[in-house]
DNA sequence: ACGCTTACTTTACTTTATGTAAGTAATGAT
DNA sequence: ATCATTACTTACATAAAGTAAAGTAAGCGT
């Protein structure tokens, strides 16, 4: 049994879980591994978030210690994400999950022309 | 870009994303990874769950051809769930949560007794 | 005749997640 | 004076997911 504030886990897999299991935090993950970013950039990269569901992840992320948030007093505001050593420690995962994700493409679905977010980050981040 | 049924993704992380980023799938897959199990069994793994919910979500693996069912014309009915192959090869990825779970919990948590779940699918199933 | 079993399905509801649209704060540029 | 900029916050609305509890179907044991 593992226990992170209070909460219980069964298996660390399902604390594993926890980190990311909602519709927008891998992607935020994905896009930090390429390089730190300011908040529109990430709002620009992933297009389909709201700018307060962005806020909200990006918070819940760094209360999990998975990124981090450096804010400069400058106005316009500047604010950076960052993964954290224990955030950049998925990429592994991330790496499992592209290598799985283009095997079931090619068992049930077609492949078109790369896309610049998956290139950048493919050939700034994995190591395959 | 992929395309799989209509669906168009920016890259295969996301497809695998779309696989199991919900509350329940990657558990099912978890317990699915120990052996093929019938329905009760599974709902008594994840005794959380509702019923409701595990037919819903053990429906949309099948028709993700992540798991297989095969009902016996018995009664009371026997209904057993199986990874598939592709289903199978998720494997890498739980290992690499498992991981990274457990490295999480070593910084953030405290860790108690192992469970019979995690002892159980880390004996069988992770080639670590 | 009746309850037990399994693998569901159905209903009626509550909770959680996400979206939409507007507002705010501070300041430099026009 | 007003606008643009950035990173949010607020209030409200809707959609998606989950829950509890009961129902169903068919046949077996008592």
């Amino acid at each position: 049994m593992y226990y992170i504030n209070e909460k219980e886990y069964k298996c660390s897999v399902a604390v594993t879980l926890d980190v990311f299991n909602d519709r927008w935090k891998l992607a935020i993950i994905w896009y930090l591994l390429e390089k730190d970013k300011r908040f529109k950039e990430l709002s620009e990269d992933i297009h389909e978030i709201t700018q307060k569901t962005l806020t909200i992840k990006l918070k819940e992320l760094e209360e999990k210690n998975i990124i981090s948030r450096q804010a400069f007093l400058e106005i316009p505001p500047r604010v950076v994400y960052a993964l954290t050593p224990i955030g950049k420690a998925l990429r592994p995962i991330l790496e499992e999950m592209y290598l799985w994700g283009k095997n079931y493409v090619k068992e049930h679905g077609t492949i078109g022309e790369m896309t610049a977010c998956e290139a950048s980050v493919v050939k700034k981040c994995l190591k395959l």
